[in-house]
RNA sequence: GCGGCAGUAGCUCAGUUGGAUAGAGCAACGGCCUUCUAAGCCGUUGGCCGAGGGUUCGAAUCCUUCCUGCCGCACCA
């Protein structure tokens, strides 16, 4: 049983039997400081209004009700009514043959109680390979459809096509262009254009699968240019990411929408809801009404559709296929466009049940010195290349190492170092070392024992107890991760783990202690492996035996 | 101009759902390999949490003003 629900249980119920309500922003979590036992309660201040006493008056009543408690050592008392916890040794040691049990599935949480959950990322207009600002998107999103499964969240992950607009039509335009250059037709390449080889590649392609292309129509020629195009670098995309270890289980369409009038359909509804208004020959949306500072144009005056139009539509749809919450994963670069999506989702009846999640920049360098990106210019490093370069581990795990929203430094030489610069090694070097450890003693005819009361008991040393309860908070640390959508703070407790477990594994030498606290150092180690595993499964980084 | 995000140790960053003496890695300096992987461990040094004001038992965290940086403000996507 968890530290935290076995206190949960036990104040709930002397909270009950005094007739208090629990405080909803009450907070039950291990203190900062070690010195202050091993869980910290603010209850007392939390109920000081509510009961009409003072914090610490309140903390000695519930005290006095814990004394006969079997897993509790010690209340304390402090500060201005901070309630202080310390576990028995044996409470800790009760906790190893749980985590082994469980296995794969420790960690995993029920919180999500089935909630169906969309998270859509990624999302690149195919018109160009991924480049590393991709690459970061793909690994927080791939890693949050992983914690939310893992917290009990039905999920599905999803890449929205854009297939459907301007874009695509430049880069038919652009390819076309090409191949005619390429024949040694005289034109100047148009003002917006994609310039990177890879036009060069499929301009040469659509040239050699369609000999009659320079004689045809130049709307028929553009057409194939740009249906070949689009397919061939959404394939590029598919394989990239397939190679990043990034799943998506539906790949969404933008024409299909446009083709089969979907978002004609939104546009009634929206007209209907009132939301809507025709004005100088464009169909706008009322957003103004739900906290957009302007009303923006669905329809354009010449008949187009907006990106935004479809874009409704489409939201419109994945709450149809009957979503509770979506999750949309975007480049920082398109803030402006939260409120306006968010005033469409309130449009349409979802208020609440779309979360944007902004992944912010990513800086590449090399050796300190930025290299210059742009996908127009064809300058940019790919996420194939940079993948091949410094390996899946290595980039997931730098990607997942900071705050989405913040900036990101990604050095390709600090990357490929193999120092503490670059903590993936510092956590899988832990899991390859207990490995490495339970090998060793196989080798040596001892293996890994079913535990017993006896065995746990001989594992009371404080680096042994740190790891038990480093242990014991990887079901908070996941379920906040899910939460708040911040992958990132399972990379830092990763670290945490690993460095406890070096820490232990320098300090007590394993296989040369007596015969039975062996059996039990390596029922531990088998423990602290397997929550090494899952959390590192969790980001989709590999937990190697052997390094 | 309006808006978003950021400003924490020399560097890169956690911590921000109000909690106790603000943390980690790197860098610097000093130790630890005849025993399980030194990609490791231990120790020392290092802070006006951008600045001022406010809210309260308590603020890096909330409010407010200002300074600095990045980004965004289309009938583009």
């Amino acid at each position: 049983m968890k530290a935290k629900l076995h206190l949960q249980n036990v104040l709930g119920s002397i909270l009950e039997s005094k007739g208090w309500e629990w405080p909803e922003k009450a907070t039950l979590e291990p203190p900062r400081d070690k010195k202050f036992g091993d869980m910290s309660a603010n209850i007392a201040m939390m109920l000081s209004k509510q009961a009409k006493m003072n914090p610490r008056a309140i903390a000695e009543e519930i005290k006095g009700q814990l004394d006969s408690d079997p897993y509790i050592e010690k209340v304390d008392i402090a500060g201005p009514g901070f309630l202080n916890f310390t576990f028995s040794n044996s409470f800790w040691q009760n906790m190893i043959p749980e985590v082994i049990a469980k296995g794969d599935d420790y960690g995993r949480s029920e919180m999500g109680k089935g909630k169906k959950v969309q998270v859509e990322y990624v999302s690149a207009n195919p018109t160009g390979p991924l480049h590393i600002g991709h690459g970061r998107g793909a690994a927080l999103g791939d890693c949050l459809v992983r914690i939310l499964e893992f917290t009990g969240h039905e999920v599905e992950a999803e890449y929205y096509v854009n297939d459907a607009g301007r874009q695509m039509l430049i880069l038919g335009n652009s390819i076309w262009v090409r191949l005619q250059q390429n024949e040694g037709r005289d034109i100047v390449d148009p003002e917006d254009f994609y310039k990177g080889d890879y036009i060069t590649d499929i301009a040469k392609e659509v040239l050699e699968l369609n000999p009659g292309i320079l004689e045809m129509k130049e709307a028929d020629s553009v057409a194939i240019c740009r249906e070949y195009g689009m397919n061939q670098i959404l394939e590029g995309i598919k394989k990239d990411l397939a190679a990043f270890d990034v799943r998506h289980d539906v790949w969404f369409s933008e024409k299909s929408l446009v083709e089969t009038g979907k978002v004609d359909e939104t546009f009634a509804d929206l007209k209907a809801r009132g939301m809507a208004y025709e004005k100088d020959g464009a169909l706008w949306f009322k957003s103004t009404d739900l906290g957009d500072d302007k009303d923006r144009v669905l329809r354009k005056s010449n008949g187009d559709l907006t990106y935004f139009a479809s874009d409704i539509s489409y939201h419109d749809n994945k709450y149809k296929r009957g979503f509770d919450t979506v999750v949309d994963i975007w480049g920082a670069d398109h803030h402006g466009y939260i409120p306006r999506m968010q005033a469409a989702v309130e449009a349409l009846g979802k208020k609440g049940q779309l979360d944007v999640i902004l992944v912010q920049l990513v800086n590449l360098l090399r050796g300190g010195e930025q290299i210059a990106m742009s996908t127009r210019a064809g300058k940019f490093e790919t996420l194939e290349d940079v993948v091949n370069e410094v390996g899946r581990d290595a980039s997931r795990f730098m990607f997942l190492s900071r705050k989405s929203d913040s900036h990101l430094d990604f050095d390709l030489d600090l990357v490929k170092q193999k120092t503490m610069e670059n903590p993936v090694y510092y956590v899988q070097y832990a899991h390859a070392r207990i490995c490495s450890v339970i090998q060793k003693a196989a080798e040596a005819g001892i293996e890994v024992e079913a535990s017993t009361p006896e065995l746990l008991s001989l594992l009371g040393n404080p680096e042994e107890l740190n790891l038990i309860k480093l242990m014991d908070q990887f079901n908070d640390v996941v379920e906040s991760a899910g939460e708040y959508m911040t992958p990132h703070t399972i990379s830092y407790y990763l670290r945490d783990l690993a460095s406890a477990l070096h820490r232990f594994y320098s300090m007590h030498h394993i296989l040369s202690a007596e015969k039975e606290i062996i059996a039990a150092r390596l029922i531990l180690l088998k423990a602290v492996g397997k929550t090494l595993e899952n959390g590192l499964a969790l980001l989709g980084v590999s937990a190697p035996k052997k390094m």
